[in-house]
DNA sequence: CCTCAGGTACGATTCAAGTCATACCTGAAG
DNA sequence: CTTCAGGTATGACTTGAATCGTACCTGAGG
């Protein structure tokens, strides 16, 4: 099984309020600044992220980011994959991705770790 | 008397998470949508937004844009003045006001009126 | 089958934020 | 002085959001 993507929703409704109300939290906007940082744009898993949450929680913020428009979740049953939606987010809001690459990556949840 | 500037506090210090949480609401979002498309950047009264909210909330919205370093409010003892502070936002996060600039001005909450 | 790790669903709790009512302050105009 | 409009301060209410506990589901590997 190649995973079913979960993100369908909001495709081109994207909603600039649901975008900054997402962007709001601090765990979200992490999540969304080190997926900006990595070009690459490689499917990630939840646990790549090092949130200080626990899974209950972590499912709640993947699924605002998800309904926001801002990542597809890819279902593989009992694993879960995480990719940014860069061209969508760059062709209706261009330039925000910019603006959280321009953060330290992690902001205030990671400090300098290495 | 030319009227105290209140906005002192935050200047080079902007915070992106502050700033994502003060256009997370309709009513701050609709004010920076407005202040944003207008390039004149002429010092505008707080009638000017036409909010449907009561004149206690309306300080509340402008205090909360304020100590996010978006606007500037100029103190005239029984009036006060609303100026964006567009050069700075254009330093620190550019691309944001042009963001808020292609959002129907007013959003949801004066749909048409003309 | 069982076990285990990753993830979800539901409910409960806690806390922040938006809202307004009441009361008060400020300056301009009578 | 009084009146009035614009704005603020404080308190209370209400809603929404973040968080976690418990229980359950899913697929991989014994």
């Amino acid at each position: 099984m190649t995973g079913k993507n979960l993100a369908g929703p909001k495709t081109d409704v994207l909603d600039l309020g649901a975008v900054f109300r997402a962007l709001a939290d601090e765990h979200r906007r992490s999540v969304m600044t080190q997926l900006a940082a990595d070009h690459s744009d490689n499917e990630r898993g939840c646990n790549s992220f090092d949130l200080p949450i626990s899974k209950q929680t972590q499912t709640h913020h993947f699924r605002v980011l998800r309904e926001a428009g801002l990542i597809d979740e890819i279902d593989y049953g009992n694993r879960k994959g995480i990719r940014l939606r860069r061209a969508d987010i760059e062709k209706r809001f261009p330039g925000l991705l910019a603006l959280l690459e321009a953060e330290p990556s992690g902001g205030p949840l990671v400090a300098e770790r290495g």
